[in-house]
DNA sequence: ACCGTCTGTCTTTTT
DNA sequence: GACAGACGGT
């Protein structure tokens, strides 16, 4: 077992031989600690799922520094996340007894941002360029492609956009996209509105996500001199999460690395799940190839799972080709089998689960250490109504991020457009907001009048309304508009800039706007607001702000009540939980029928890994089930089980399926014929015969032929079946319709007493019970307190 | 200019 | 079932 390999390398500057190795070192297992030790050269750890990745890579980080092999000057270490780069930096830190100062660590961006501020005129950008989210990228694009005069039906601006960004994560830029790399896509055309868009966002001096590091390779290419300067410098390279790099990344940092050679490179093939995003789990596959006389160090010892659950999941991904190849192996205990369940429909799946939840907690179990993990974020919805119902709390990871939400991006627009007057997307986004009289054919006019005289809107509309272009009422609408901003500029000079935001978002009428908003979201929406200006404070500038705003986007939550978790497989990677609950592995849900469709055999082998990260995400025990019968997108479906069912090894699992169904038994109702929903035929109405009889076999003609395929549509009442025990039946469901309840309302619930509603969005409500402490429930599932009892 | 209604669409996510 | 975008009426 022992190779060659592993004999130490002599190095003058290290430790003397003989002397007693670093605490931290002897806390490693042996890969671990040639992974660590072997500091010169390329190296790729192959860090398979639990097996110590990132005490790896800060290990290193340390032995680096602690050696003196390297100073903190000297290293570039890389991640995908703020999250991962916090991480690596407090560990170090703690591993070393100090933070570490003035050492590059960060994200792909933030990084290349950092870089290509300090150069921005090489690529025709003033240094302070605008980052772009993604909303804005989209709605330059749809003005990009109105004026192309494409089919916007067949060509929408998202799909448009979509294939620029694949391009530039290729390191392609529009001059590097001909005939035969466009095809047809956009009519012919892609190639001309890319550099169309590129032309725009240098006139607005902006550059989105992609730009970030395919200005860099420019850079790095037309001026050796500056990438000299950074190869000479970054002595040595560390990149997580390698699988994940793209091509322009993967050119990034070749470019980087070529002096030294000294980069070593974490990842895992198996959990590459970012193909969709322009990932290439090739960079990891080639890296020997890429980088000559590279030593590659495997990972396998897991200390996380149990050896039932790293069977299930190791026999699943090796029906992948292509792998780099990996035994995992633990000391742990064989442990539970991991449970396999069919089910009938989804409704039941959600009753499985939080039963599997109640017992659990009977048994001692924490709410913190389950997780549920879906295929795509409409999956949670059953999970949360019946979580709701049940009384389990839950956390929903992957919602809406505060910067991302409408309101924060408006006030960002106007802070924006304050800071930079050329910020022409900024300007379109809150001319109107609140309606101020600026509508459509004004804006038409400003446009054509901008472009024609080449210049920003502001600049534009300042013009406008010195002529008599436009109808009095909007000449007068928009030199209001324009007054108001010269004010605001003044105080961005004269005030700090959380007063600046506070009087900004009060004269503009944008507070106001909500203030008078009816809708049950409004006062979230303000608190937001406040939110927002509170978090400035931390800043020192208005520029400091945004540049975080850009490139931080991230969700700020601080819990202490424990909660099960629901999210995506996707952002579950990297997370570990003793028990974790793998629902909807149906053919066409898991693996996704878009990504068989879209790309074939490399979709379906990357929504195996998948499955693969999932499986693994789980300490002591996983459940995978499946049903026969889902209602998607209001239309009931019958599916069958997915094929990594069966990929599954028999001998790891206990399969456990209901009778009537696809591989059933093994099991029997028991009795309770009534667990079986009735009337799924859909005749009309849900009269007639049939009704609650032959619930087995009616879709099994629904071969894989399309259009032939059955289809149901009951009426909804059909089925809302399970309800709270006799509290809507003993009243005359007072509170079935949303909206009924109101913050402040005193409510009874039958399992949690009294209480005061302390919240309310849509039917949920949030309530603090007196005795119960604070849960969410649904509306019907409370009573008002003076109708109880 | 604005508002209501209809239609079609509907992975995965970070920066 | 939810949301965005188009369209047509006021």
């Amino acid at each position: 077992m022992n190779s060659d390999d592993d004999s130490p390398r002599p190095d003058p500057r290290s430790a003397p031989a003989g002397a007693r190795p670093p605490l931290y070192l002897s806390a490693l297992n042996e890969s671990q600690r040639a992974a660590v030790e072997a500091l010169d050269g390329p190296v790729l750890v192959l860090a398979g799922a639990g097996t110590g990745k990132t005490r790896v890579l800060t290990t290193r980080l340390a032995h680096l520094l602690t050696t003196g092999k390297a100073g903190p000057g000297d290293l570039l270490a890389v991640t995908f996340t703020n999250k991962a780069a916090r991480e690596m930096k407090d560990r170090v830190a703690a591993l070393i007894g100090r933070p570490v100062e003035g050492w590059w660590l960060g994200t792909f961006h933030a990084l290349a941002a950092r870089i290509l501020r300090s150069h921005a005129e090489v690529v025709g950008l003033k240094p302070n360029f605008t980052i772009l989210d993604t909303d804005d990228q989209l709605r330059l694009m749809k003005q990009i492609v109105q004026a192309a005069d494409i089919d916007d039906k067949k060509w929408p601006a998202r799909a448009v956009l979509h294939q620029i960004e694949r391009w530039k994560d290729r390191g392609l830029g529009p001059e590097k996209i001909g005939i035969a790399e466009a095809g047809d896509f956009a009519g012919g055309k892609a190639p001309e509105i890319y550099r169309d868009y590129q032309e725009r966002l240098r006139t607005l001096n902006a550059v989105d996500f992609g730009d970030l590091l395919l200005h860099n390779l420019t850079i790095f290419l037309s001026r050796p001199e500056i990438l000299e300067r950074y190869q000479q410098r970054f002595r040595y390279i560390l990149v997580d999460e390698y699988q994940d790099t793209n091509v322009a990344q993967y050119l990034w940092l070749r470019l980087l690395a070529q002096k030294h050679r000294n980069i070593c490179c974490v990842g895992d093939d198996d959990q590459s799940i970012y193909g969709w995003r322009g990932a290439e789990v090739g960079n990891i596959l080639r890296f020997e190839q890429d980088f000559p006389g590279a030593r590659i160090v495997r990972l396998e010892r897991n200390y996380r799972s149990t050896q039932h659950i790293l069977r299930a999941a190791s026999d699943l991904i090796a029906h992948n080709d292509g792998r780099l190849g990996k035994t995992l192996w633990t000391e742990d205990e064989p442990g539970e089998k991991v449970i396999l369940r069919g089910l009938w429909d989804g409704e039941a799946e959600a009753r499985f689960v939080s039963d599997e939840i109640e017992a659990i907690e009977r048994r001692g179990g924490s709410l913190d250490q389950i997780a549920i993990l879906v295929r795509a974020g409409y999956q949670t919805r059953e999970f949360e109504e019946r979580f709701l119902n049940a009384g389990i709390s839950y956390r929903l990871v992957g919602g809406p991020r505060f910067y991302e939400r409408q309101e924060i991006r408006d006030a960002l627009a106007y802070l924006r457009l304050v800071h930079q007057p050329a910020d022409d997307l900024a300007f379109e986004r809150v001319v109107n907001l609140p309606r101020r009289g600026i509508g459509d054919s004004t804006m038409q006019l400003l446009h054509r009048f901008a472009r024609a005289s080449e210049m920003p809107l502001t600049e534009a509309a300042l013009r406008l309304v010195g002529t008599d272009e436009l109808k009095p009422a909007a000449k007068k609408a928009l030199g209001r508009f324009m007054e108001d901003l010269e004010r605001w500029r003044g105080f961005a000079r004269d005030l700090p800039h959380t007063e600046l935001a506070e009087r900004l978002l009060d004269e503009s009428g944008y507070t106001a706007m909500w203030q008078n908003d009816r809708s049950p979201d409004a006062p979230g929406r303000l608190e937001n607001l406040k939110e927002l200006v509170v978090g400035m404070a931390e800043f020192d500038t208005l520029e400091g702000f945004l540049e975080h705003v850009s490139l931080v986007m991230e969700n700020v939550t601080s819990e202490s009540e424990a909660k099960v978790t629901l999210m995506t497989l996707h952002s579950a990677k990297g997370l570990e939980f003793d028990y974790v609950f793998l629902p909807g592995w149906e053919e066409g849900v898991f693996p996704h029928q878009r990504a068989l469709d879209e790309t074939g055999l490399s979709g379906l082998e990357e929504e195996r890994r998948l499955a693969y990260v999932g499986l693994t995400r789980a300490r002591k025990r996983a459940w995978v089930s499946y049903a026969a019968n889902r209602r998607i997108h209001n239309q009931w479906q019958s599916l069958i089980p997915s094929r990594f069912v069966d990929e599954l090894p028999k001998d790891a699992i206990d399969r456990i399926v209901d009778p009537g169904l696809y591989g059933a038994g093994r099991y029997d109702a028991g009795g309770e014929p009534d667990e079986w929903p009735r009337n799924r035929l859909g005749e009309e109405g849900g009269r007639g015969a049939g009704g609650g009889r032959e619930f087995g076999r009616y879709f099994s003609g629904g071969n894989a032929g399309r259009g032939n395929v059955a289809r149901f549509s009951p009426r909804r009442d059909a089925f809302a079946r399970e309800r709270p025990p006799r509290l809507i039946e003993s009243s005359s469901a007072p509170s079935r319709s949303g909206g009924a309840f109101g913050v402040g309302d005193r409510v009874f619930h039958l399992k949690f007493g009294y209480g005061k509603v302390t919240a309310a969005e849509g039917d949920k409500l949030e309530i603090e019970f007196d005795k119960a402490g604070t849960k969410r429930v649904m509306a019907s599932f409370v009573l008002p307190a003076d109708q109880a009892g």
